[in-house]
DNA sequence: CAGTGGTCTAGACCACGGT
DNA sequence: CCGTGGTCTAGACCACTGT
């Protein structure tokens, strides 16, 4: 192609960022600038430059310009596999046991997550994972009868809490959050640990607006960790 | 404004996820019927879905075309905060102090990030982040001296290592991911918790192209998470 | 007030990838 | 093969914000 790609430009860019031709702290060229440098139209460079500031590479602002910030590595994006995939394609085969289905009220953590009041009651649904036999990751999911009507019928032995969601519930949005946490003895059985290890956690809340559909707490086996790269 | 903004053709598509007029696991209308459903140019239609897209609320694929998936909630977005402006931010009184500088041979995980060989020489900076006088954060860094030469004769009390670093050595990509640890006896004595408290770490390796610069692990006080919303 | 990034448009061509 | 998203262009106007 004769015309300049916005990936070219944002690879030139990044390239003077490493070469430190443009250093931390200091203003870049102007869009329109740079577009006459480069040979393009002044949206390409646009394209290219937001999707470094996306990245957190460049800082930009209306009228102030755009500049190389002083520390760049400050926005990380993670792809959150699903289990079973995850699992697959380590080629390893994939197991799912139900462990639990019943009701109750979570602790004030989850409630607090669902934006809950104290004591509500929810539908508690637990799951192990597995991969070539060994356990994987643990699944702890709290469910808002009020958002999810039917559910009571329907079997999670048959179909999972999540596909059952996905096909009856509506979906806006969700707060994702890591932490840690020591295995008690249950987690501790299950995960086939020692009580007391490390473990990290992921927890989705997801929404239908205003309304909490879901949590659910996964968490793996030992020495699992969540990697991305910039 | 009279033109119809790409956010509002977002919005308006996520109205109709979240209000089941597009189920998930179905096609929605192809870009050039939408902008003529709107009234827009396809180019602000593309803008939209591919903006929701790269946040895991659509899925699209050439000539396939684009749909809702199963699975929506399968990409986070992190922000990493600096951790004197995180606990500003909060109202409280930061302080930092370096607890040691010296040189020696990470643990064989470190190296493998930096994919340095066994028995690699390091520099070693280890410092303490505190919140209102309480322990906030552990930083524990290995810097690559082949990257970072000149770092011997500087004073790390004076200018932060990250600073320094910043200020002297170039920058193109890097790793990070999150995990959780058993607090070991001189991390519960820093963190003033107790041994074996699981703790939620997270780990950045930065690059100059191939050349490894440095991977600081933050070990947080019990209880922290990292947080993010969809 | 004025400079800089943010966005919209209309039209065109391209590349990927189902069929 | 050919439909669909991906991208580029040239030009215009807008919105935010530092001075």
């Amino acid at each position: 192609m004769a015309a300049v790609s916005w990936q070219m430009v944002k690879a030139e860019a990044l390239r003077r960022i490493s070469d430190r031709e443009w250093l931390p702290g200091q203003l870049i060229p102007h869009e329109a600038d740079l577009a006459a440098e480069l040979g393009c139209a002044r949206t390409t460079v646009n394209r290219a430059l937001r999707d470094l500031a996306t990245s957190g590479l460049l800082e930009r602002r209306r009228k102030a310009g755009t500049r190389v910030p002083l520390n760049p590595i400050r926005k990380a994006t993670f792809e959150i596999p699903i289990i079973r995939q995850d699992i697959e394609n380590r080629g390893l085969a994939y197991g799912y046991a139900l462990l639990l289905q019943d009701d109750g009220t979570p602790e004030a953590d989850i409630l607090n997550s669902l934006r809950l009041p104290t004591g509500s009651h929810l539908i508690h649904v637990t799951a192990l994972h597995s991969a070539a036999g060994a356990p994987f990751c643990l699944e702890d999911r709290w469910i808002n009868p009020a958002a999810a009507p039917g559910l009571e019928t329907a079997d999670l032995g048959k179909i999972s809490a999540n596909e059952w969601l996905v096909q009856n519930t509506a979906f806006s949005g969700g707060d994702i959050s890591f932490g840690a946490v020591n295995a008690d003895d249950a987690t501790a059985l299950r995960l086939a640990c020692a009580a007391g290890t490390a473990l990290l956690t992921i927890r989705r809340v997801t929404w239908a607006g205003a309304v909490p559909i879901t949590s659910v707490t996964l968490t793996y086996a030992p020495g699992h960790r969540m990697v991305t790269t910039i």
